[in-house]
DNA sequence: GTCCAAAACAAACAGTTGTTTTATCCGGAC
DNA sequence: GTCCGGATAAAACAACTGTTTGTTTTGGAC
């Protein structure tokens, strides 16, 4: 085979050994997962996984920015799109809810292993992660603007507490469950947006 | 000295093992905090830790067990109360704030590191967290009987944003910040309580 | 001062960590 | 068939893991 040599275009087993880390970084951690618990994931001895990756680090750094970036693709849309901000911000909520549920461990992964980048690394994760905060800051934004949305509270906590709450899904998603992602996101949307107080 | 012997007095050196174990796993996480780690923030060598605590996973239950505990306590006496169920649930959004900001770092282990108990302590810490999740579903669900909240949401689902919203404060509250605990943890119960839509 | 127990050190333990090295295997090109 | 390059195995590396052991230090009671 052997295309054209700096094409990244890596097989399967790469794809293999993704997944496999991404399962369990996002179950036990990243310094609770050892090369030998990947390697035995994927049936084959530790060594022989680095024919494939560079080191732990850089599988635990492909998978986070894989993961952000799933995140960015469907908020930042309805950032761009112009329509009523209310819409557009429930949009958000239930795509979050989408792709978590599409792959629970990997966003936990993206979530919350990110302290264990190196410092190279970090400041470029972290800066992605402050883009999608900005995504909802901007709607909600523009939703106070529009007057449709309280001006009287607190924009900064507002949004921290529906990031918050979309980004503990993961912890209690079920695909097992008998509410699909979809119903769910519309759930917490309506809790978000109309509160709960009658 | 020499008190009665069964009786669990431990003087001091016990008190800064936990709280700078509290402080590395809320940091570094269970598994990428080393005993080496904590001896050298208590200023001692790594064996003379076990001369006041017996392992490094009974070191994780304790923090535990005393940091739900400390959840449950501002959080029960709101169920029993009679009152406005309105009020109620926002005292214990405002309390579990003000218990997080506290020591931000002992709720992230709470919140956390809890997956890495032996399988003997687990079944008891997840009873916990249930017991602590009960407690909001049981005033939500009164004030949907009195009227107060929507009935047309789906229970389960709003509590588990609260929730959700509640558990993530650890990542960015900050106790430097220009609001207080108790401020934070006020327009969070505007934004929950009666939502972000005008 | 002596004595004692709690606490700390110093060193080691067996096992695990991420990674590297060397050799063997295997499938396709010729 | 031979040859070649990528994937795997096998083994080892130094460093680190939680914990135990034996010894020394410490500080108060007498």
């Amino acid at each position: 085979m052997a295309l054209a040599p700096n094409v990244e275009t890596d097989g399967k087993p790469r794809l293999a050994i993704m997944n496999a880390a991404m399962h369990l970084f996002g179950k036990q951690g990243f310094t609770g997962t050892s090369m030998r618990d990947i390697a035995g994931a994927v049936g084959l001895l530790p060594g022989s996984l680095y024919a494939h990756i560079a080191s732990k680090e850089a599988l635990l750094l492909d998978i986070i920015t894989d993961g952000i970036e799933r995140f960015l693709a469907v908020a930042e849309p309805q950032v761009a799109a112009a329509g009523d901000p209310l819409v557009r911000l429930r949009n958000m909520i239930a795509a979050h809810v989408e792709v978590v549920a599409e792959n629970p461990e990997r966003s936990q992964v993206v979530f919350h292993q990110w302290r264990f980048l190196a410092e190279d690394n970090l400041p470029e994760a972290i800066e992605r992660r402050s883009r999608y905060e900005a995504c909802f800051a901007q709607v909600v934004e523009d939703g106070v603007r529009s007057g449709q949305m309280k001006a009287d509270l607190n924009l900064r906590i507002a949004v921290l507490t529906i990031l918050g709450a979309l980004n503990w899904t993961p912890e209690w998603f079920s695909p097992a469950g008998k509410l699909s992602a979809r119903e769910v996101g519309e759930s917490m949307a309506d809790a978000l947006l109309g509160g709960i107080v009658a």
